[in-house]
DNA sequence: ACCTGAACACCGTTCAAGT
DNA sequence: ACCTGAACACCGTTCAAGT
């Protein structure tokens, strides 16, 4: 039964799962695959190579076509939600993708089909571009810290963290971290990619207000 | 010659500039500072400590007072501004900053101001920190990714990771990437900055046209 | 109180040798 | 071609013992 470069990701996501980014080590994925660790070497350069391989797989479906029929507003959205669920939906998957660049075919495709969806409604491309790294940045960076905030200890996690707080902290910034610890990631997430998306659509009219009398 | 806390946090930072996070270790950092590595656990329960203490110094005088008559979307460019500058500060800022959370004085006075600043012009305490942390995110994103495209060989960074990609980018994404590649970082930055903020701009019209029936 | 020296339990990676 | 076994050069962390 030989061990395949795909088995070895697939090994490498379980893992992952079971024991977090940084108990992740070729000679427990080497166990976990009845294999010594040394063995991964002939399927992957190095851990770093992995990792990537890793991200990649992470990010499948994402770029996947939309429903034509959608708003593009809507489309925007439906990518934004697609890509959390998909970092979600592995332990500390956000922060794998984080530690990777470009490459590989499904992080182009996405790419692609949000830089293309920004040019078809009137975008230039370079700057649909920009939109949707700015964006990637905003959906990576909230995705980290849900998953880091899983990992604390829910009793002594926040609320702790504030209350030890030097200087102490006014009563209502007290209560807004306090009430922005509890409220639902989902929502808050929701709440991000509706504020960024309404900067879009302002920038979107600004440019076709400059268009109609220069085109 | 006695090594205090403070010391330590210097040479931590030193060390940082000079063999970026990976290269960072309580070995390499007693020596820089004429101990063994076990020494620096009289001053740090553990390395993660250390970091924390170094992210929360990166954060240093982002949420210093904003000149009053300042109108207040350019006192949100401007915090932003000192963030991005305090990341990147030091070689991995951005990364050493993302992997700690809450905590210190710098880091709970810059939250702070920012909440304040959105609360004074009229949104609610919670969704002024929503809007400071989805704000974050993004910042922290895109100078984790400006420090990491520094460190990629320049003649053998983007565009060869483009022209190996599988499936080939259609030539308006390959120009849109290469353009993007080639761009200032810091337009780049300001570019995403001014969406945002027109999001949030956005919101606020939204809330004062909401408010003045209710209330 | 602060530091040394040495150890413990690990790492990523390499490589001769086996099958 | 793929894997084993063992090594190399490191890690973070602990702790008796020194000063």
């Amino acid at each position: 039964m030989v061990l395949r470069r795909a088995d070895v990701v697939d090994g490498a996501l379980e893992l992952l799962d079971a024991e977090g980014l940084d108990g992740l080590t070729m000679r427990k994925l080497g166990a976990a695959l009845n294999v010594q660790g040394g063995a991964l070497y002939r399927h992957f350069p190095s851990k770093e190579a992995l990792l990537d391989a890793m991200a990649e797989r992470l990010l499948a479906g994402v770029g996947a076509p939309l429903p034509a029929e959608m708003p593009w507003l809507d489309q925007c959205r439906e990518m934004a939600e697609r890509l959390r669920v998909q970092l979600l939906s592995r332990r500390d998957g956000a922060r794998v993708v984080a530690g990777t660049y470009v490459s590989g075919p499904n992080t182009m495709t996405a790419g692609g089909r949000a830089i293309e969806l920004l040019s078809s409604v009137g975008f230039p491309p370079e700057e649909a571009a920009w939109i949707t790294f700015a964006f990637f940045y905003f959906v990576l960076g909230h995705t980290i810290e849900e998953q880091a905030l899983v990992r604390l200890d829910p009793a002594h996690g926040w609320e702790a963290r504030l209350a030890e707080a030097q200087p102490v902290p006014s009563p209502a910034l007290a209560s807004a971290m306090l009430a922005m610890a509890k409220a639902d990631p989902a929502e808050r997430f929701r709440y991000g990619v509706r504020l960024f998306l309404a900067g879009v659509e302002r920038r979107l009219e600004e440019l076709r207000a400059d268009g109609t009398s220069g085109v």
